[in-house]
DNA sequence: CAGAAAGACTTAAACGTTTAAACTTTTTAC
DNA sequence: GTAAAAAGTTTAAACGTTTAAGTCTTTCTG
């Protein structure tokens, strides 16, 4: 298929040819570099404004070397959790002059790779990366690029994620506070490192001040496996510490079924805070991970190294809030 | 701050340099134009993986005036309505070559107008747009590069939306099926097509065979308007019909609250099959938007004009589906 | 075996900017 | 009133590609 010719947009030629003067005057008037006279920069300025001029954004981008755009790869926007980066994201980066390329990679390293690839070859001038596994499926690319990992630490990239260790710590202080001595622990996956740091967070706050009655470990969905089904069935914990807010909404879900009142025989709390933890019923306690810090400060980190920050590899992580809700209650 | 050189890419002038011919040929290879002999083809492309040769996408932009890239404007990304989409027209123009910069207007006209003015500079070929308002911000725009008005009918776009007018008729043959005679609307905000739409549809289609005990309107939101609580206090009706699901959950919440069983006392059906319909206390019937297939559409028909294609402006609307669930009863 | 056609490759222009360097005019300094 | 400095403007090269046009060589065709 012929592509049809749009309306050609008018170039810097153009207006200088209608303002008669030299294409470079044009240039330092419209960017503010170089010096000229009042009277040319009027003029200039009014025919850029008559024909409806606006930078060629890509031949801007071949002479200077900049194209002002930084790429951000997702595992899967569909997971409440990166909506709300995203925006971040982009928010900080249009702040800073950048505009976001978006990439889901559907959760696979090699979508991952080609996207990365791609995005180099588009001039991206850095990455902000969201690895769908553990695995480093961006190595190559890291000597062409800056690039931030966001949420999940990977070694060797500068890391900007929620201090899970600290965040599972506070959970602790929580139930502690309230009095509870029999605790159940449904983890995420012990694979993924985010889900560890949880766990041991909370597991070495408690120490022996309370006792884990029982801890089963469950994918992070709302589907329960039928192993963690079976100790709910049996369970006589007075709260359930949940490795997010999925695994706690489908904890509160099946204890539902099974007759259980929350928070009056059992307390439920998970983790992340997505946006339906707040419309539960009752309202499910949990920590709010910075999701929109994270999102800027993955950014404002991008940018820096994009200027030339060579700094060592930073790893920062974000502190989280412990969220009260209906569903966490002192113990009886 | 002082931006330092990365590693120098090699450009097509570096292969051609190590491989004994011109830029042309290496062109020609590399893009499998021309004619070249095996020999020479061979040379080049070994010379090429061995300096780790990338095509600088920008460079070939300038010359070829395709950048291969579109626009994809949404309000609000917090809303889960929009990730879902945002995911399908990324994979969609992905598959046809095209990378997507992502914009979040944040509901304003000014920055939707900004954002349109700054892709537009940077070539994008074209932009998915769901407009913030139903006012047209990008009108300046649409001689310039193709618009695809996505969800949200605007006069003189090409618009792919859901059609909501049969979805609030399947709602109502539903409801009539299960032989409720009493009905309640909490309907969305009237001054919005999409809202008013649904509501059309569902009265039409319920004629005169069942009686609309009352109606209110509510805005999109899962925190109900005191009129509606208090229609709902005072409810008879056996369903009580909502303008989409965050109405529908906050309405279920009420009712919770309200010591209504739900679907035995009362049934509630929502619009548009958000993540959390399934996952509520019982399951939201609702009706689903094909938001995937929006989004493939929008893509699909955007690379059309962008192609070309001059037919007069499209109008598409997808059919939606009734999804039943818990919430759901046969009146009694 | 001559002429034409095809094949292989190069040259050079073009895309729309930016920017260093050159040039011209005006202002400043003494 | 002249030399030097500053201000204003133009020229031309450069960014890394693509591609039309040109050149040279080989292969066909009759």
């Amino acid at each position: 298929m012929k592509k049809t010719q749009r309306r050609n947009r008018p170039t810097l030629q153009d207006i200088a040819r209608e303002a008669g003067v030299s294409a470079a005057t044009v240039s330092y008037v419209l960017n503010g570099t170089g010096s000229v006279s009042a009277a040319v920069q009027k003029r200039v300025r009014d025919t850029a404004k008559a024909v409806g001029y606006r930078v060629n954004h890509v031949a801007r981008a071949t002479r200077t070397g900049q194209t002002l755009s930084i790429g951000l790869i997702l595992p899967d926007l569909s997971n409440p959790f990166f909506p709300e980066l995203a925006q971040a994201v982009q928010s900080a980066a249009r702040e800073a002059g950048y505009a976001v390329f978006l990439v889901d990679s559907e959760g696979t390293v090699e979508t991952e790779r080609d996207s990365a690839d791609d995005l180099i070859r588009r001039g991206v001038e850095g990455i902000v990366w969201c690895p769908a596994t553990e695995h480093d499926s961006l190595e190559e690319f890291r000597g062409d690029v800056p690039i931030v990992v966001v949420d999940r630490p990977l070694p060797n990239y500068d890391t900007i994620s929620s201090d899970h260790y600290a965040g599972g710590a506070l959970v602790a202080d929580q139930v502690l506070a309230l009095g509870h001595s029999h605790i159940a622990i449904v983890a995420g996956p012990q694979s993924l490192s985010r889900a560890r740091q949880r766990r041991q967070g909370f597991v070495e706050r408690i120490g022996d001040r309370a006792v884990i009655d029982w801890e089963v470990e469950n994918p992070f969905t709302i589907t329960l496996s039928d192993a963690t089904q079976a100790k709910l069935r049996d369970n006589a914990a007075t709260v359930i510490v949940c490795g997010n807010d999925f695994i706690a909404l489908g904890v509160m879900r099946a204890l539902h079924e099974l007759g259980r009142n929350i928070p009056e025989d059992v307390s439920v709390i998970g983790f992340d805070d997505i946006l339906w933890a707040r419309h539960s019923i009752p309202g499910l306690a949990t920590v709010r991970q910075p999701l929109t810090a994270l999102g800027k400060e993955a950014s404002a980190l991008l940018i820096r190294r994009i200027m030339g920050d060579e700094a060592p590899v930073v790893n920062m992580s974000l502190a989280t809030d412990v969220i009260v809700r209906g569903s966490l209650h002192a113990a009886n």
